[in-house]
DNA sequence: TTGAAAGCGCTAACAT
DNA sequence: ATGTTAGCGCTTTCAA
C-alpha cells in the first residue's frame, strides 16, 4: 500500500524495478488513487475556486481565462462557482474551502458581500479581484475605478459635451460607487452641473438590463449629449436606444463604456470604452493567492493595474 | 461523536435535551463537520458538475441558470468547469467524478470529446446536454439542429433570396454539422445552388471570431444576398461586417443567426434567430442526470426540445 | 437513546 | 527499499 502511494506520487526511492511492477498492476487493474482519501489525509486539494457573481457577464470571461492560465501552469485545478451575487451563494462556496474540497478562492463578487464574508472565513485563504475593499485586509487586485471614470468624463467634456449623463447599476459593488464618484469629480472640475434626472440605475449589466437605459433616453427632459456607463452591456443599450428615438451617435449623443468586451467593436458605431486588463486581472489574483497558500504569513497586499481609455466611433 | 452526527444529520432518534445540549455546543465552538470525511465514508458528495467548453460563450450562461435552479432546489451543489472544448480538459473534469469529488456531470462539449470519453468513463454517471450523439448511449437533451437549420434557410428561400451564405465554425460540434446539414437540404429544397465560396468556416463563435465573416463579405464574389450563421455572436459580426463595406441589412443582405442570445435585440438592426430553449435546456438535463443518479439502472434516454424562428430586423 | 468500534482510501512516520 | 501502523473526520453497524 506505501509502496503503491510512493509510486503514485512519484516519490523516488522505489526500486527501478518495484515501481516497474507496481505500474504494470496499475494499468492492469486500473487503479486510480482517491483524491478523497487524499485530500482527507494532507488537508489539500490543489484545486482553486473562483467565485463568479454572474456566469452571463461576459467581463468574467476573460478574467476567468487569466485564472486558468496561471492556476494550470502551476499545477491547480480551477472550478468556477456562480454565487448569483449573493450572500447564501458566496457561502456555500466558502464551505467549500472550509471543507478543505478546495484550496483557495477568487471572489469577483460585491465589495458589500465580500465584507460580510470577510468576518466570518477567519483563516480561509482568498484574494479578491476586481472588486475589493483595501481596508479589508484581503489581498485583492484591480484598476482606479475612480480614476478611470474620472478619465472617460474628463474626455467628453473636452469634447464639448455639457448634458452628461450617468448610467450605473448595482452599487453593492464599490466599482460602481467609485465610478460614480470619479463622474462627479470629473463633472465638477470640468465646471459642470449634474445632469438633471440624469443619473439612471439599471437593475443589474447585463444586455436585458440595458432596457432601463433605452427608457431614460426616450424620456428623458432635457435630453442628454452625452453618456457614461459603468459597463459595456449598457453602453451597447444606450446606442441602441438612441437608434430606437432617432438620436445620432456620436453627433447628438456620445457614449462611452467600460471594459472593452468583445461585443464593444461587433457594433455600430463602435463603443468607445475603458479598458480593464482582464487577463492580467485574473493572472495576477492568482499569483496573489498562490503566494499566501504557499506561506500564509505572506502579508496582505493589494495590487492596482492600470486602465486605458479607448477611444472608437461612439464618441 | 456518534451522536454529533446523528444531530448534524437530522436524524431524529436523538433525545430533544440531548439535541440541545449538542446544538448549543456547536454554536459556541463553530464546529463544523468535514464534508470530505462524509464524502469518503458515504461515497456521495452532493454536488453536480457542469462541463463547459467555453466560458465566454453567452449561449451557456441562460442554460448554467437553468441547471443551477433544478440543481438547487433538488439540494444539490453545482460547479463549472471550464474544460476549453479540449480533452484534457474535459477528462481532468471526470476525474473529479472518479474521485467522488462530484456525483454527476452536464456535459456541453463537442460531440467528438464526448465520444472519446464515453469509452473511458465506465460507469460515471453524466448526461449530454445541446451537444449530443444519440448512439452513444449517455442520457441526452437539446433541439433538433437540422430542422431548425432548414426552418431558417426555407425562409430566407421564401423572402427571394437566392445567394444564400452559410456561416459555420468548429465542426467537431455535432450541431454545425447537423445545421450544415438543414442548410444543404433546405437549398436542395428550395431549387437552389449552394453559393459558391458562401460556406465561411470562423474558428469559433466568440465575437472575435467574427472577423472571418467580415473578411468574407468583404471578399465575397459574388456576393451572397443573405446568410445563415450557425451562432449568434456570428449573425452580429455578420451585420457588422456588412455595415462596414455599406451593404444595408436587410435590403442587400438578410442575416439569421443561432441561439437568440441577449445582445440579440441590442444591434440595429435586431437579428432575426432561431431561439433555443436555453433554461429549459439546462433544467432536463439536471432532471436527467438526478433520475440516473437515483436509480443508476434507469434506462438511458433522450429529450429533443422545440426550437423557434424568431422575427426581426436583419430579415 | 447513546456510546464504542470499525473502516472509507490515503499518506507519513517509523521500523525493519 | 519496503512494509507496518496510525490516523485524517466522518457514518454506520452493533452492543449496551
Amino acid at each position: 500500500m506505501a509502496t503503491v502511494s510512493r509510486v503514485v506520487n512519484g516519490i523516488d526511492i522505489v526500486k527501478p524495478e518495484t515501481r516497474r511492477r507496481v505500474e504494470a498492476v496499475i494499468a492492469k487493474t486500473g487503479y486510480r488513487r482517491n483524491v478523497l482519501g487524499r485530500n482527507l489525509r494532507t488537508a489539500e486539494s490543489r484545486l482553486l475556486l473562483t467565485m463568479v457573481p454572474d456566469f452571463g457577464n461576459p467581463f468574467y470571461a476573460e478574467i476567468v481565462r487569466g485564472i486558468d492560465a496561471v492556476a494550470q501552469a502551476e499545477g491547480y485545478h480551477t472550478l468556477l462557482a456562480d454565487t448569483g451575487a449573493n450572500l447564501p451563494g458566496e457561502r456555500t462556496a466558502f464551505e467549500m474551502l472550509h471543507n478543505r474540497l478546495a484550496d483557495g478562492a477568487i471572489c469577483l463578487d460585491p465589495e458589500t458581500t465580500q465584507r460580510a464574508l470577510a468576518e466570518e472565513t477567519g483563516h480561509l485563504c482568498w484574494v479578491a479581484c476586481c472588486e475589493f475593499n483595501p481596508d479589508m485586509s484581503v489581498p485583492y487586485v484591480g484598476i482606479d475605478n475612480e480614476a478611470a471614470a474620472y478619465d472617460a468624463v474628463t474626455y467628453l467634456a473636452r469634447l464639448g459635451r455639457r448634458r452628461i449623463a450617468f448610467v450605473t447599476s448595482d452599487e453593492r459593488y464599490m466599482y460602481a460607487r467609485l465610478r460614480r464618484k470619479g463622474y462627479l469629480r470629473a463633472l465638477a472640475d470640468a465646471g459642470l452641473e449634474p445632469l438633471q434626472g440624469g443619473e439612471v440605475v439599471a437593475t443589474g449589466v447585463r444586455f436585458e438590463d440595458g432596457r432601463r437605459v433605452e427608457a431614460y433616453l426616450r424620456e428623458a427632459s432635457p435630453r442628454p449629449d452625452a453618456i457614461f456607463c459603468v459597463s459595456d452591456t449598457l453602453g451597447i443599450a444606450a446606442i441602441h436606444g438612441a437608434g430606437g428615438i432617432g438620436m445620432r451617435v456620436p453627433e447628438d449623443l456620445a457614449v462611452i463604456g467600460f471594459d472593452d468586451i468583445a461585443a464593444a467593436t461587433m457594433i455600430r458605431p463602435e463603443l468607445t470604452t475603458v479598458r480593464q486588463p482582464m487577463h492580467l486581472l485574473g493572472a495576477t489574483a492568482v499569483n496573489l493567492l498562490l503566494k499566501r497558500l504557499r506561506n500564509p504569513r505572506t502579508p496582505v497586499s493589494g495590487v492596482v493595474l492600470p486602465h486605458e481609455l479607448v477611444l472608437r466611433g461612439s464618441t
